[in-house]
DNA sequence: AATATTTTCAACCGCGGACCA
DNA sequence: ATGGTCCGCGGTTGAAAATAT
């Protein structure tokens, strides 16, 4: 099987897309619905391939988004579907409605590791570090950045944590074997967020709490959820896009086309789909 | 205040599978 | 069975933003 370019890339704009793209395009598939996205850029007269048009709408456009951080427990859920799925994260999002892919692979990659390092737990095998490794490549990863202080730190996390990640870890490692592993019934899901409850419960929450204020307090996002607000995720709701959303193109937008007529649209919109 | 460094995340690339003629 | 086309996925990149010095 060949592999063919996916489009004519002369004279394709790429890069960053513009409000009035955007615009375009959440208008012609508002209007037509998603058909061939090959076709898409050309009747939406886009000057971008239908890649590009797809992925756009996929992560940025799709009415149902659900926008703003992840809450924690939506990242507890993360890291116990990795162990089991590794790194589909098509897969895993599909667990979490509204949110996408990449966006899910983009935490995970930034986020979720530096977490389960700290734990002590190694982010692809879901397995303890040894303590030696994890010095080794702490000041690999991260060279003369790191104050010895923050080591300490760090270190003094992971002896806390490592009996308990251990067990946990131990658990979803063998689960990882099985190679269909399509949906998790609620028993299992129930589970293994138990078994992940006892862990984060024994860790030192304050800790990493501390360092998410730390680095969303100071952005003009919208601020991080509450606790209250990670045990109750609005899960399969679209509620939260206006409020949630300040970047600074949804403002723009919004004067244009309103989010309220997307809501409405939306439903109807995903039933042509089907 | 200026510069350097690090982090984040939107977007791109290329591979592989599904589908169809 | 074969080859062509398209779509979706996962890995990667690079610009912008945030943070540190």
């Amino acid at each position: 099987m060949g592999r063919q370019p996916c489009c004519d890339k002369v004279g394709l704009k790429r890069g960053p897309w513009t409000i009035e793209e955007d615009h375009k395009l959440m208008n012609f598939i508002l209007n037509n619905g998603i058909h061939c996205w090959r076709m898409v850029p050309k009747l939406a007269g886009l000057l971008r391939c239908g890649k590009s048009c797809r992925l756009r709408w996929i992560n940025y456009l799709r009415p149902d988004l659900k926008r703003g951080l992840l809450s924690e427990m939506e990242e507890n859920q993360i890291i116990q579907l990795h162990a089991r799925l590794g790194n589909r994260w098509s897969k895993i999002a599909s667990h979490f409605p509204g949110r996408t892919d990449n966006e899910i692979k983009n935490h995970w990659n930034t986020r979720i590791k530096k977490r389960l390092k700290l734990l002590g737990v190694d982010p692809v095998t879901h397995k303890p570090i040894e303590q030696k490794e994890k010095v080794e490549e702490k000041t690999e990863t991260t060279p003369e950045t790191n104050s010895s202080k923050e080591q300490e730190e760090n270190l003094e996390v992971i002896s806390r944590t490592d009996n308990h990640a251990q067990s946990e870890v131990l658990k979803t490692s063998d689960q990882k074997q099985n190679e269909e592993v399509e949906i998790i019934s609620t028993d299992e899901t129930t589970d293994l967020l138990h078994n992940y409850e006892m862990l984060c419960g024994s860790l030192d929450v304050g800790l990493w709490m501390n360092q998410e204020t730390n680095t969303t307090s100071n952005s003009n996002s919208s601020p991080s959820l509450s606790l209250e607000d990670s045990l109750n995720p609005s899960m399969g709701e679209s509620s939260s896009i206006q409020e949630d959303s300040p970047q600074q193109w949804v403002d723009s937008v919004d004067s244009l086309l309103s989010w309220d007529c997307f809501n409405q649209l939306e439903e109807e919109l995903f039933f042509l789909n089907d």
